[in-house]
DNA sequence: GTCCATGTTCTTTA
DNA sequence: CTAAAGAACATGGA
C-alpha cells in the first residue's frame, strides 16, 4: 500500500522518535524476510546508534552510527511502527528493534516493529557498499521534464504502466499514477513514447503536485497503511479518480471509468483525460 | 466459495 | 536477444 507519500510520512515520524537512540536488542522473528538470507542481522545491529532515517523511492533506509545501512520495504501490507515494549506483539510481526537512550537512561525504552501479513515487503542489509539506489530511477519530487522525457521515450507501454516502473521513476504506485495522470489531463492508455513535450511537462508538474499534496496530508490510508506513530493518512479523501469508479468527475461530472492496464486497476475520466 | 488489494519479480510470449 | 504481457507470491476483507 505504501507509495512515496506514505513512506515519506513513516520516515518523518520515525526520524522524530528514533534518531540518536541506541539499539539494545534486535529480534528477527521470521528469517525469510531478510536479504541476504542468513546474514547476521541481529549481531550487526545490537549496540549501534541510529544516525539517520531516510527514504529512497519506496524504501526506508536506516543509517547506523558505524556507516552501515539497512533498508526496509513495506511491500503491499507492511507497517513499521514505534510501540512500547509492553504492547502485545501483533500477528505477522517479523522484526523488532529495541531502542534506548544513548546516555544510559533505561527509562523510555521503545520498540520499532515490522509487521507485514502478506510478506511482499522485506529487510535488506546494505552494509556500507550496496547502494540504496540499485534498480531505482530518479526521485519524482526533483525530476526534471527532460529527464522524464528521456525515460518515457524508451518504451511503448501505456503511460500508466510506465509510471509504475521503478527504474523509470522511483516511488510512484497505483494510486498516485492514476491521480497524477488525471492532474495532467492525460489518458492512461497513451503509449509513453507518444507523449508530446508539452504533455510531459504537464505530467511532471502533475506528479509533483499530487505527491506534495499527499505528503502534506500524511499519505493515503485505504486499509493497512499507518505512519510510525500508528496514525492513518488523510489523502484518500482527496483522491479524484482512484477508487472512484462510477462517481462523477469532480471537474466535468462524467462518471469515472475503471479499466485494467498492465494487470492493475486504472481509474480515469474519459472527458478530462485526452490522448 | 469469489474477487480484489497501496508491490515486485520471475516466466512466458511475441 | 529484447520488450511487453502475464503469472506468481501470501493474507485478509468485502
Amino acid at each position: 500500500m505504501p507509495e512515496l507519500p506514505e513512506v515519506q510520512t513513516v520516515v518523518s515520524t520515525l526520524q522524530r522518535s528514533v534518531r540518536g537512540l541506541r539499539i539494545a536488542a534486535a529480534k528477527l522473528l521470521r528469517s525469510d524476510v531478510l536479504e541476504p538470507a542468513g546474514f547476521g542481522l541481529e549481531a550487526a545491529l545490537v549496540g549501534r546508534g541510529i544516525a539517520e532515517v531516510q527514504r529512497r523511492g519506496k524504501k526506508i533506509v536506516i543509517e547506523l552510527d558505524d556507516g552501515n545501512r539497512v533498508a526496509i520495504h513495506l511491500g503491499m501490507s507492511g507497517r513499521l511502527t514505534v510501540e512500547k515494549p509492553e504492547e502485545p506483539v501483533k500477528k505477522h510481526t517479523h522484526f523488532i528493534l529495541e531502542l534506548v537512550e544513548k546516555s544510559g537512561g533505561k527509562s523510555g525504552a521503545k520498540q520499532v516493529r515490522f509487521v507485514d501479513p502478506r510478506r511482499f515487503g522485506g529487510i535488506f542489509w546494505l552494509g556500507t557498499e550496496t547502494a540504496a539506489d540499485e534498480n531505482l530511477g530518479p526521485e519524482p519530487l526533483t525530476l526534471k521534464p527532460a529527464q522524464l522525457a528521456r525515460g518515457l521515450a524508451k518504451t511503448s507501454r501505456a503511460i500508466k504502466t510506465a509510471l509504475l516502473d521503478q527504474k523509470l521513476i522511483a516511488g510512484i504506485g497505483n494510486i498516485y499514477a492514476d491521480e497524477a495522470l488525471f492532474a495532467a489531463g492525460i489518458d492512461p492508455r497513451v503509449p509513453a513514447n507518444k507523449l508530446g513535450g508539452e504533455q510531459i511537462a504537464k505530467l511532471n508538474r502533475g506528479i509533483k503536485r499530487v505527491l506534495r499534496r499527499a505528503i502534506n496530508h500524511r499519505g493515503s490510508t485505504l486499509r493497512d497503511y499507518r505512519d510510525a506513530d500508528g496514525e492513518p493518512g488523510n489523502y484518500q479523501k482527496l483522491h479524484l479518480v482512484y477508487g472512484r469508479e462510477g462517481e462523477a468527475c469532480a471537474v466535468c461530472g462524467e462518471p469515472i471509468q475503471r479499466i485494467v492496464l498492465g494487470g492493475r486497476s486504472t481509474h480515469f475520466c474519459g472527458r478530462c483525460q485526452k490522448r
